[in-house]
DNA sequence: ATGGTGGCGGTGCCA
């Protein structure tokens, strides 16, 4: 079983892309951030014709997250709970009915959160508090649980091109980071880092300045698994094909494969 | 030091 995190950046612009990337890595589920485009405007039949079904939410210009999958998907939440005020489209999750039992999946867009201070990084630090809560709750499902998304957090300085020059972006500074630890030391085992404990790649790079000719790049899409879906980790990659090829979104996927 | 790119929507905002 295959799941992954795509940040499209738009849906529309990048649907032939991940039409390729369906057909290439054969996930069964993919959990997409940054839709730009409202629910009618989604390609749906296109992803329909690989065999995928899709469940989304979506919004004018900006955010919009969805759920691809090869099984059947009911959809639990269609915004993180914790502040009905938030209308971002940042949050969607389901249940995945797997051969093998449920999985509970969640594609999550967090906030930038830049600039920092700021209106946007208070946003962006309550979404996280709101995601705290939360995932705590989802551990009591004690069934496997993957939240995926774009988190916009860059866990440690390892996991960014130049860890001097972003101290103070949103995306490294203590506060983000602590935030997002919390959540994983509710009991959450994020894929990638825990199977590959040294190794630098990136799932992000700016479309400014040449950053992915220089690798300058930052890993802010991650997989975090609960207890009964770490048991089952296998393999967990970062695919950069999509990202060198024309017409690329800024983000390439993330997979976790379990057993 | 600055500006560099891309998407949306039709102007600046967001990343």
């Amino acid at each position: 079983m295959k799941i992954a995190t795509f940040n499209v950046n738009s849906i529309r612009r990048r649907v032939g892309a991940l039409c390729q990337w369906l057909d290439d890595a054969a996930p069964d589920v993919v959990l997409l951030q940054e839709l730009k485009a409202q629910a009618e405007q989604v390609p749906i039949l296109e992803i329909e014709a690989k065999g995928y079904r899709v469940e989304l939410v979506g919004q004018k210009a900006y955010n919009g997250v969805a759920i691809v999958s090869r099984h059947p998907i009911t959809v639990i939440h269609r915004a993180l709970p914790g502040d009905t005020a938030d209308e971002h489209a940042r949050y969607i999750e389901a249940d995945i009915a797997m051969p093998g039992g449920p999985v509970r999946v969640a594609s999550i867009y967090l906030p930038n959160g830049n600039p920092a201070p700021g209106d946007k990084y208070d946003y962006k630090l309550r979404f996280l508090n709101r995601l705290y809560a939360h995932a705590r709750e989802l551990l009591e499902l004690e069934i496997p649980v993957v939240l995926g998304g774009d988190y916009n957090v860059v866990p440690a300085d390892i996991d960014v091109h130049d860890p001097v020059g972003t101290a103070d972006d949103a995306l490294c500074r203590p506060e983000t980071r602590q935030a997002y630890r919390r959540i994983v030391n509710l009991g959450y085992t994020e894929a990638y880092r825990t199977l590959h404990p040294n190794r630098i790649e990136y799932s992000f790079w700016d479309y400014q300045a040449g950053a992915w000719q220089k690798n300058d790049g930052w890993r802010i899409d991650h997989l975090l698994l609960s207890p009964q879906a770490a048991d089952r980790l296998l393999a967990c990659e970062i695919d950069r094909d999509p990202r060198g090829r024309p017409e690329a979104s800024d983000h390439t996927p993330v997979w976790c494969q379990l057993r």
